[in-house]
DNA sequence: CGCTTTTGACCGGCGC
DNA sequence: GCGCCGGTCAAAAGCG
């Protein structure tokens, strides 16, 4: 394997050697928080957020190494899923153990979580930075005002498929507003989306500004700006189009420069733009995709 | 028509 | 048993 020097978003550096080493470690872990071995300290790290290749010579070689911890034939219906990586949001930090504003009494523990023995992942993510790279689509059955928090905490579930019992919460955090932390419980039970959340109804905020929380646009009630991962419409769209233009190629990719193998392809489906969320430096390699297709007469319409 | 969000009601676990 | 709380349900309404 090739020697690759990983730039990490954060500032920290560590090699392919590091990070992969660590990956098989954990192959269950298609992709999401990532441990890897840097110096003497363990880092734990999502990885397709905080990564980014290093601009360098693109072969397929490198291509496979790089989306080695993606690729859907290892684990193809799991979200990123680790169990040691649960965190409890900042609130329910400073109020130990849980809910329940009195704290009467911190000795024992408070009510064990009725869904324990599901696992958990917990990301802090700010709007700028984080509620875009999310390939799945959600649809939200809930909001309820959390105890301790000044917001309220959103609930969704998996809209890419029916059963799927895949939830997310998101709420801000009430340390850095700035912040919000997405909890993400259960498995999806099928592929990545072929697509994003359609138009249809999640036109409420008429103001289309990316990646705008919504609701913004037509109430003013303060905590409803807490709300929200949502994409706006227009993100949406742009990123199905994306995305669908990746899996209509089926089974090869091709640029002036690389030319990918079938199996490397379909590994790409559905992940067309995290791709260009995370290696915006390579998204014209696949852009131009998109570009064919709006040729050969357009996916969506 | 099929999808979405909103929101009050409901359910079940937990502490007292 | 009661009340609190988080999580979920489902009806209503909006959008393309």
């Amino acid at each position: 394997m090739e020697h690759w020097d990983w730039q990490a978003v954060t500032g920290e550096t560590c090699s392919n050697n590091d990070a992969f080493i660590s990956y098989m470690e954990n192959p269950e872990f298609s992709f999401g928080p990532l441990s890897f071995q840097h110096g003497d300290e363990d880092h734990l790290m999502s990885f397709p957020e905080v990564f980014e290749p290093n601009p360098n010579v693109l072969d397929e070689s490198l291509m496979e190494e790089l989306y080695k911890p993606f690729c859907p034939e290892l684990n193809p219906y799991t979200i990123p899923v680790l169990e040691d990586h649960v965190e409890e949001p900042d609130c329910q930090k400073q109020q130990p153990l849980v809910v329940s504003g009195t704290n009467k009494d911190s000795t024992k523990p408070k009510r064990s979580s009725r869904k324990k023995q599901q696992h958990r992942v917990v990301k802090h993510v700010t709007a700028d930075d984080g509620l875009q790279s999310d390939i799945w689509s959600w649809r939200k059955y809930g909001q309820k005002p959390i105890k301790g928090s000044p917001y309220p905490r959103s609930y969704y579930r998996c809209s890419s498929s029916k059963g799927c019992l895949a939830r997310k919460q998101v709420e801000r955090s009430c340390s850095d507003p700035r912040v919000f932390i997405i909890t993400y419980t259960a498995e999806h039970n099928h592929g990545h989306p072929t697509r994003r959340n359609s138009l249809a109804g999640s036109t409420r905020n008429k103001s289309s500004t990316v990646a705008k929380p919504k609701n913004l646009a037509d109430k003013n009630e303060p905590h409803e700006v807490a709300e929200s991962t949502v994409l706006s419409p227009a993100v949406i769209k742009d990123e199905s189009v994306k995305q669908e233009s990746i899996t209509m190629e089926g089974g090869k990719i091709l640029t002036p420069d690389i030319m990918l193998s079938n199996e490397l392809v379909e590994s790409f489906e559905g992940f067309g733009d995290l791709f260009v969320d995370q290696f915006p430096d390579l998204s014209h390699e696949l852009w131009f995709m998109n570009e064919s297709s709006t040729l050969t007469g357009g996916l969506l319409n």
